[in-house]
DNA sequence: TATTGACCTTCCTGTTGCTGGAAACTTCAT
DNA sequence: ATGAAGTTTCCAGCAACAGGAAGGTCAATA
């Protein structure tokens, strides 16, 4: 299985294929002509990669969870606990984008939006206006 | 006034400002000495685009914005329509994150978290697995 | 006056996770 | 044999800075 197949099985670019194994994340082994073949195991690992990636995970995260995912002897806490960790940091995160979001939405609905210069977005910007909150 | 007053006063680190003057937001004076010499205006348009990045603006969007504060003759529907994507972006990302959320909680939630290697997150980054929604 | 310490300067590298492109090879189909 | 499509490596660049090195400057003190 070359790269094109193996991206075009697992829906991941081949771009992106081969910088995961740059960084150690795959280790495909190579044809006589050089070109890199892929095992259903590597096969397996890039689809791993690709959910781990599309929920958010960090590549580093990604590493470890790999790693986990191939020791038998892990302890499930160990998982549980990445992922906790990322569901904290995504949960502050959309609360920071909330918060943004009200005070953009409130800048948006003052500004009349026409021709004229006057603008209740930049006064804020600017500092010459009291902020939303 | 130099760059560490002005970081000072205005909250920026002195790295950002340099930073900012690189690429053209900023062009203060500089003295005698080589030190770069910020005036009012100059501390203003620092505090404009402190204020602008808080709000989550791109670099390229602080630019129009800050060209459209000193554009006299601007219509405010110039502003109101940065701002306005800027909004969507945001709402487009607090959706996706809320969407993430949803699936890593219920992840989070199955994995009972002990010393046993089973875990239901594995499974589901695996592909083992029926995936939540 | 010499020295110390806090500033300031420029320049270069690294961050995250890829993406795009160039130059050169191989393979496959005609 | 030729051309298209696939593959290889390597290099650059994105956003928005942060960290650090090597060196110049300034103000106060001993």
């Amino acid at each position: 299985m070359n790269i094109g197949e193996v991206s075009r099985a697992i829906g991941l670019p081949a771009k992106t294929i081969r910088y995961y194994e740059d960084i150690g994340l795959v280790q495909p082994a190579r044809g006589a002509n050089g070109y890199r073949d892929f095992n259903e195991q590597d096969a397996h690992k890039l689809a791993f990669l690709g959910r781990s990636r599309s929920l958010g995970f960090s590549i580093d995260d990604c590493r470890t969870l790999l790693s986990l995912y191939e020791d038998r002897g892990r302890a499930s806490a160990d998982v549980k606990a990445i992922a906790a960790e990322h569901l904290q940091r995504i949960t502050l995160k959309i609360d920071e984008l909330k918060e943004l979001k009200i005070t953009l939405e409130e800048l948006v609905t003052r500004c009349h939006g026409d021709d004229r210069p006057d603008c209740p977005i930049l006064n804020d910007l600017s500092g010459h206006e009291a902020r939303p909150s």
